[in-house]
DNA sequence: GCAAAAGTGTTTGGTCTACACCCATGA
DNA sequence: TCATGGGTGTAGACCAAACACTTTTGC
């Protein structure tokens, strides 16, 4: 995998000379790991000096956006075809101590088998959300991760963006982990399919999972495309 | 007021030899006017032949985005303290033929009595919103726009982002017309105030507008900050 | 047979909607 | 006195939350 953009080849991007600022894409990969919420981080630790780091790349002249966040995504982690959306374009002031970045952060949602099939786990470890600490982040990426957090918890409750974690074919305790783990909370069993029947959300497959121990019904979601509900 | 950004001061930022993309800020400017949701466009018809755009120009290394923003708006305008938010980052690939920008994308709120006082109508036009079409913008502005709408649209539904359209002291059905005027629908006046009440989105002042026939009581925000709540 | 997870309804309180008449003032 | 916009309450429908026991299978 080739990079789109490699700093000094023409002109050095850090120069004091050049009036206009340097653009990045930081991306925020969750993941539904052993039924808990978990994130992909850099762990070059050596380079970070033991901070993680959310995978980033500098932004290159003539591809879209879209075409830079898969190139970085790809290069660094070796994932693919994940669930994407753009979150906030932050001023990075002191980033590199070689000048401040515009930072265009991503969060991206990768399905577990997905995840394990493709990712390269000698560039990148996976951490459970809920114990990573503020200080244990170089830049500005704990901010980053904060509002990807927010932006997911509001995605989960208004759309059907569940979709992007599971497998095809899913248990409705796994759907409802989803929920419970990310937005942090117990919901009574009732009441959640209630709404999600409700919805027209997902449907049956008509086909079981047996390797729980009463086997359970397996659902599809209706919609392929992410689609506004109010789920929760 | 001075440039932040002087296209051609050091070096050609439009060079095909820099690596590195090119980066803008456009501003949509709302602001209620006679009743109505106005936007303020450049009125450079000979530039633009014949078509509206929406303030922008090129973002300027060393300065926050904020700092950006601001010299943006008041240099291009006049107008200041208005309430912004940004709402997403284009790539638009070919926005001036010299090659694509990556264009951040805000919007802002201006109460009409600020606007009137300081802008600067040789430089801008006030527009209805419900007059304008799709052909009539240059660029990708009129996607930006629709952007900036739906998400006023939001956030006039889910927090008190009216107050930012108001005059400090305000009646009922001045409050009323913002969301009936954006929402484009009608609201029962009961129901409407039972809801704004409830939520302790605003209080009495004490005083009275002897501007109408039967005098009304003016009214004021609770909260001076931004605030969630569930407005409509 | 027992442990573990799946599956299944009803009641109650709260919230939302629809709806119409009187009041205070200026002209 | 009349035209204009301001101010006010209730009843019915719908929605959301609380709550516990039975079923199916593997071991």
């Amino acid at each position: 995998m080739n990079y789109l953009i490699d700093e000094n080849k023409f002109f050095d991007i850090w120069s004091e000379k050049l009036t206009i600022p340097v653009v990045a894409i930081d991306i925020v990969i969750f993941t539904i790991y052993k039924w808990e919420l978990c994130l992909v981080l850099w762990n070059d630790k050596k380079r970070f000096k033991d901070k993680y780091a959310i995978p980033w790349w500098i932004v290159a002249k003539w591809f879209s956006l879209e075409e830079n966040f898969d190139n970085i995504l790809e290069r660094e982690t070796w994932i693919k075809w994940v669930y994407k959306e753009q979150l906030y374009t932050f001023w990075s002031p002191s980033r590199d101590g070689r000048g401040h970045v515009i930072s265009i952060s991503y969060y991206a949602l990768v399905n577990v088998n997905n995840l394990i099939t493709n990712v390269n786990f000698t560039k990148v470890d996976l951490v459970k959300y809920n114990e990573i600490n503020d200080n244990e982040f170089v830049y500005d990426h704990k901010k980053i991760i904060k509002y990807a957090k927010q932006r997911l918890d509001w995605k989960l409750e208004y759309t059907n963006i569940a979709k992007d974690l599971l497998s095809p074919y899913f248990r409705i305790a796994e759907l409802q982990n989803i929920y419970e783990t990310i937005l942090w909370t117990k919901i009574d069993k009732r009441n959640f399919q209630k709404k999600i029947f409700k919805l027209w959300l997902i449907k049956e497959t008509g086909e079981l999972d047996k390797s729980t121990n009463r086997p359970a019904k397996l659902y599809i979601f209706v919609d392929k495309e992410l689609k506004i509900y109010e789920v929760i």
